[in-house]
DNA sequence: GTGGTCTAGACCACC
DNA sequence: GTGGTCTAGACCACT
């Protein structure tokens, strides 16, 4: 469990707790069933309060990511079986793939520079998959 | 000039209207020298304070997308020549491609499915510009 | 913290707010890390609203000089380590140099004299800052 | 007489027009006793509002850098004889140099760099000032 | 009429 | 408690 705040992300620090466990498990670095630190532990390695911890776990069971139970270790969940249907995959990440090119365009990147950028990225997740 | 802003749109409103500048001038709608509605034109349009606008207005300018001068009205600045570098472009897109993929994994996405998708845009998002 | 409204100063507060920052930082009075006060707090030991000192806050967040997080108070951001560019440099610094010097000339002052002001200047700078 | 506009430059037009006459009468492009464009014609020829370049030519009145009688052209005033008093240097300058070596630093640039570049300025309009 | 600054007060999300 | 957003209304400087 290597969590880290990055200072300069301006974003909410739970919000980057979520994010990094979500993609430890996408890494294969958590796997289902792993158990996550405890809300105290955590938040002393983190240094930062316990309630920011536990909005960090409360949100990533809304998304099903973690199971919570009273008295226990937040657990991985099993990963999803089932894909997102095709109106829910648009709505959200067809909104942050318009964004993402967005703001390359104003970044002054073309398109196939940022294609590449996308291809360099992908191929670099399916490595880090696949040697886990 | 047709913005809207979505109620359901959990982001800023402020940012809504960002956005939706920078993807007009992306796709050809909006070109470097011409004037946007003055603020309180555009807040009255939209239903929202001129200040909310004016904020827009500011990050527009923050970005190198619009020029403000007291006394006229924004005006869409012209589009930056040199592209960002490579570190800049790393920061601010790395990260964000990073966890649209880990969004579409826990979505049940895989990987070429994603790419499928990102292509499907990325396609569009030329023939837009094309057209223009 | 010493911040001080200067009536007499045509500029705007917040513009006032964010230069004596920026000089406390160089001087070394504002390190890295060090929080900086509420904009409540500092909005009323300054007698102004607490959004006027929030722009202030905004201003330097854009400069790189502050982080902003929700729920934290400002901090001092860590220093850049690496320089402008040459051309960031030229436009940002030039400009201004350029309007010393002819204010300076306007003002019946030599250009030696320019340059003795400077000399003068910049070793006040300096053991300023190497007392610290 | 060549004036022009900067888009980029986000300080009032009339400000622009203000600084460059200055600049152009400290380079001797523009000597004591020259008449200046009228106020009709250098507004066309620049593409402003006959009102931006009034207030331009007051501001000059008000410096001491040209004088205004009503019906004949502005014209360049003498250059002033008696070099201003040590405290309005102070004032008017001091302010300003300390807040280009403040920007400078937060540039990240050191104060030896700093000196080199106010060298170079310094030359430059030595040598400018000589060849004419 | 345009953007820029300031005040005031509200409510929210985060720590 | 903190900063972030939004509204509302005032006044100013610039075009």
């Amino acid at each position: 469990m290597l969590i880290a705040i990055d200072e300069n992300d301006e974003r909410p620090m739970y919000v980057q707790i979520v994010n990094q466990i979500k993609e430890q498990v996408q890494s294969g670095d958590l796997k289902p069933g792993d158990a996550l630190p405890s809300v105290r532990e955590l938040g002393e390695s983190l240094g930062v309060n316990l309630h920011t911890v536990h909005s960090a776990y409360k949100k990533l069971r809304e998304q099903g990511v973690v199971t919570l139970r009273l008295g226990q270790r937040a657990k991985i969940a099993k990963l999803r079986q089932n894909p997102a249907s095709k109106e829910e995959i648009e709505t959200v990440l067809g909104t942050r793939l318009k964004e993402l090119t967005t703001e390359a365009f104003h970044l002054g990147i073309s398109l196939d520079e940022m294609r590449g950028l996308f291809e360099d990225h992908l191929e670099a997740t399916q490595h880090k998959g696949a040697k886990k």
